[in-house]
DNA sequence: CTATAAATGAGAAGGGTTTTCATTTAATAT
DNA sequence: ATATTAAATGAAAACCCTTCTCATTTATAG
């Protein structure tokens, strides 16, 4: 009952986030835009305003339910948030996006951080290129 | 004589992009957001429009004389390509930012994109956090 | 000096996202 | 169940950064 997540993070439980919540769950792409979050809503016959699916989704990332990532220059994509840190590749012909871990890589961010006297908060990783299908 | 470069580019020599290239060469933050450099050529007494500004920046980065960042959600910042690759570090209290290059990331994103079969085409590498004057 | 292709400025338009505000709804207290 | 109240919603307007349009100006080649 994902129910107790919305009460969990303080939010009235509607249809608007269940709906939002059950899509992110079902979707094969894993990372979706708000549009993409917008029309599968219209094709499952939820009429819900586009505002409310980008407030929601702020919600759900303010609540840690929900990642957002700020793909070079345009537009956001959302993905369920499962609590293990990853960064992106991304495909510049078909917007495919693969997903990696590397110890070594977070390590040296670290690091680097370190050495410069930052307090580290995030990092953003995305590699471009394009994917095999593409080639 | 800059002249050159942009001769060397397949562009006209004018007064907007002489005085866009002096700036981005006088400036001591490195990386400046086309509004900044609209507003220091307003400083300098010159009435050039923002669009030429963006225009401007936009055909500098094509012929490889400025390299653009783009920043988190936001707008994007420019700086002169030095062809030195480097990543940056942005402190998200006074957004200063600071670069850093590193050849065991730079090894390791090569490689993962070898191992997910991507022909890697370019990546963004940003580290987030608090710089020491904002600690 | 002329011809011409390129560059400019001003403002309109664009795309993604957020805000506004009147209306509806979920949660809570009777 | 019902009334109360704070929160959520939808639709449209506003926003922000950036690009485009188009009439006018300018750099460059002949
Ligand atoms: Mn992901
Ligand atoms: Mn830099
Ligand atoms: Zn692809
Ligand atoms: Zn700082």
């Amino acid at each position: 009952m994902e129910s107790q997540d919305l009460r969990k993070a303080g939010l009235k439980v509607t249809l608007p986030r269940l709906k939002v919540l059950e899509i992110l769950e079902k979707t094969e792409q894993r990372h979706m835009s708000a549009e993409d979050v917008y029309k599968s809503l219209l094709e499952m016959g939820e009429e819900i305003g586009l505002a409310t699916v980008y407030r929601v989704l702020t919600q759900f990332e303010d609540a840690g339910l929900v990642a957002r990532l700020s793909i070079d220059g345009g537009h956001a994509v959302f993905e369920l948030e499962d609590g293990i840190h990853h960064d992106h590749l991304l495909c510049v012909r078909c917007n495919r996006i693969e997903e990696f871990t590397d110890d070594v890589i977070e390590e040296r961010q670290r690091a680097i951080a370190k050495q410069k006297g930052f307090q580290m908060t995030d990092h953003a990783l995305y590699i471009y290129g394009i994917c095999t299908e593409c080639q």
